[in-house]
DNA sequence: TATGAATGAGTATTCATTCAT
DNA sequence: GATGAATGAATACTCATTCAT
């Protein structure tokens, strides 16, 4: 649970704990089906409360959706890389491994994540959060591939910024498509290709394994 | 002008054209203004006619939009490519190419782009038309990848389709950030460097003189 | 009608016309009857058209209600002095006539012109409008005030502005009551005795008649 | 402290009554604040206690409005004169000595006398009460101008029922100006311009000292 | 007594769409 | 074709008041 939903649980009662709770809950199920449209009514009937007990725990629909996020959030964007910085010949390793996680992620939260991309036309400041949240995670990226192009481990000719924001992009987008359409890929498929793009991409060399996979 | 707006068109005065044309021009500048919650009354004043008119031409702001983005269709998804297959050899100045051309449309369209990246979120209908074309176009790069490895130019291990929208979901999620957001980026620095990492994606072989750009 | 009734008409049709006149009628009912608590439903109600006809001609219950107040404001606070400055003589000829009129208007809006005094508990805005009325009218009855003592005609141990303060605020308190409770006052006796008092205040000569009044 | 408050305190425990009294304190700061429409939530809030605490001790915001007002009924509308009837030669100290309590007792209060005023506006069962102890006191001034004119230091052609209501609404509104806008007036002067034009009004002999005053 | 969560009636406001002229 | 007035469904939000603990 992130930091700030533990603030906004601290001065409750244990009642009004479950009552929060359980508006988170029926937010993030509303959200889902309803997108950024789903109605503030339909919010608290879900969650079994009158329609004022909502404007007791959030003051918009910005906020709520903010919670059902956080924990998304995290997910995405933790405070702290979940894993060390790799040796550089792990590169590799550490390109599939990130990629799993965020392919792995994205899909659990489907229709959600979704509503993350569309966020912008919807409701700028809440947009605005989540891009802040990314510009960290690619400016990691950006460190990264500088650090393995200083090891002579990744092509010099790329631009680490350009790249970090293309390749994150790439990536995102993907996911995106793959949730948001019906397209068919099947993730272990999709977990290497990625990464074996994304290692070519940096000149990064990929271990024999994955160049038979297909 | 594209085939369905001239459809809309033939049988109209030449008061009715010219009353339907300054509604789509009016509605493009509030559209890019606005985004998609524009209001039929700002469209319609802006096009210097009475709310009611708006009526007249269109039966729904879906279905102005849609004329408004016809223009874009067509130059993002035309009927048939734009240059014919290329030799395999010229394949690094087919990428950049093509790459120089998206970047430039979509920051010459800039605000309307990022209106239709959000349309799902906000018109399933019209977004289901968009994803449409943008499928043709996928499969479009999936067939050139093909013959890239036919030809022995790129790599075998690269799944034409998952690279296809992979490498297509780059491109479009660069341009997408650079317009949403203020990331300050050069258009010739992101031409080449967006080409640089496709083609090392491919491992399509990189002429010498990219490889100093930076 | 006052200008700003006129401009806000200018632009419609007849038909809006009427249906803006049906509307600021019914809101002099409704607000006579509720007070400035009038709800929106009801004046819409009360004009026999929809409630969203309402925003179609006024922004909110403020604008409407200075529409109502147009007629009153012209009439309490002309642009101009309803007479020109009367000679010194006749100076207790001027505040009796001035007094009647202010009495009569008074009663005959009645619970509107209670509306006026409240309206500072109720819409600050609105009531700072009539406030600067009210001061034009203040500052004419102080230099009426500084003619008379001029002249020789009134008490020069009087402070005109003071003056001018006092005696505006006894004739409006007292009509204030008048209306509001349901003291038993009649008009003449009122009109004689508020100018008594107020001739008398200013040591201003009273003619023999009055002074057998009662 | 009133007798209706006591009556009110009288059967709570020493912990009740320090609760009433912290919650009469906050009422009292924020109708000054917000005026009537004060939430019933800022008031427990200010006061420390919780939302539903507030019911313990009054029915609605009317009755703690009420209990804030008390002080001010007695100190405006005391049970009693507070001085006895003075003798006629001594009539304008009298009325001097009164202007010059109410004055200063109305700026004291400021912005809650305003709130009196504007009262009826919105809350009509108040208002009555207050009209009731109004009422009161103009009998008092009609009596002691009746008792002037008995003994011949006022003059008879005024109405004592009229200018006991016509005076002393301009004493009150003169004060009500002052607080609500930001007229420039000086106590001392306020005091005696208002007590000569009150004693002018009843033709009551002023002293030589005042006639100099300005 | 005190708490604070829950309630829900009441009202304003927006805007796509219809339709008589 | 054009006009612009009229419509009314849809929804958000506030806050006094109740009540279980």
């Amino acid at each position: 649970m992130s930091s700030t939903d533990a603030e906004a649980t601290a001065s409750l009662t244990p009642r009004g704990r479950r009552t929060r709770h359980a508006l988170v809950d029926a937010a993030k199920e509303v959200f889902e089906r309803d997108g950024f449209a789903a109605r503030i009514t339909d919010i608290a009937e879900h969650a079994g409360v009158a329609h004022g007990t909502f404007y007791t725990y959030f003051e918009s629909k910005e906020e709520i959706f903010l919670a059902v996020s956080q924990e998304l959030l995290e997910e995405f964007f933790p405070g702290r890389p979940r894993t060390d910085a790799p040796a550089p010949r792990d590169a590799y390793a550490a390109i599939e491994s990130t990629n799993r996680q965020y392919l792995e992620s994205y899909r659990r939260h489907g229709r959600l994540m979704v509503l993350w991309e569309e966020m912008p036309g919807v409701s700028p400041g809440l947009s605005g959060l989540i891009d802040d949240a990314r510009a960290a995670v690619v400016d990691r990226t950006r460190r990264a591939i500088l650090r393995l192009q200083s090891a002579g481990a990744a092509d010099p000719a790329v631009d680490a910024r350009y790249a970090a924001h293309a390749l994150g992009g790439m990536v995102n987008r993907f996911a995106y498509g793959w949730v948001s359409r019906d397209e068919e890929f099947d993730l272990d498929t999709a977990v290497t290709q990625l990464s074996l793009l994304w290692a070519n991409a940096l000149r990064v060399p990929v271990p024999v394994p994955q160049r038979r996979s297909r």
